[in-house]
DNA sequence: TTGCATCGATTACACTTGTAATATTACGTA
DNA sequence: TACGTAATATTACAAGTGTAATCGATGCAA
């Protein structure tokens, strides 16, 4: 049975997320990437790639001197997840009233 | 222009939803219906009734020795917000992947 | 009137998170 | 071979969170 998914924060998932369009990528790829929208200092961008390996979201593959970067979760499976973790605490498992939510708001401008 | 809505943590949110149900309500109230589904003792619900409090997100009014507690924040703008968000930060504001996502998952069993 | 039970208020404490700064290690160059 | 530099690793530190325990006030029972 496949391990369950680990806790990612919100910086997390941003790296994650660059990661998930493209990989493997060292360090220096992923803090570029991030700055496109982020203003990430290079250090921050690290401390969260340490804390992705250590979650068992990513691994790495040393390439001479830095290092390779490699999603281990899937993308698919973590938005599943979270989507329904969110539809269970707001909706009860409805997904329905989000939906309708959606709808009103969107209308009202 | 009214104050935009209060970060609310997990724990926070639950009683807040209890409190959405039923209020004004005092802390033995909504304890009580907490306790039905979560094992939380006492004190603690207490703390997150203080910190739902200062982050004004309900309000108390004295009787006699206890509190009544209501809710400052309104429910549907609050779900409104926390679904858009995790739209967003998903699926960059679109609802379709998510719904999609949704059905393929739960056709899967 | 005194003490206990019961409220809310304050304090505790470890873990996570955001956001880095400092330490360490290892190439590549002079 | 010795050093600077560029990678990673370790440490930092405040705020938020989960989860209570303790403190202080107060009203009720004896």
């Amino acid at each position: 049975m496949s391990n369950s998914v680990p806790e990612i924060s919100d910086a997390e998932f941003a790296v994650l997320d660059v990661l998930w369009q493209h990989n493997p990528a060292n360090a220096n790829d992923i803090i570029a990437k991030l700055n496109e929208t982020k203003p990430w200092h290079e250090k921050t961008v690290k401390t969260l790639l340490n804390r992705l390996v250590k979650k068992q979201a990513i691994s790495y593959e040393k390439q001479q001197r830095s290092y390779l970067y490699s999603p281990l979760i899937e993308r698919d499976s973590y938005l599943v997840k979270q989507s329904k973790s969110l539809v269970d605490k707001l909706f009860r498992g409805h997904l329905s009233p989000l939906i309708t939510g959606f709808a009103q708001q969107s209308q009202l401008k």
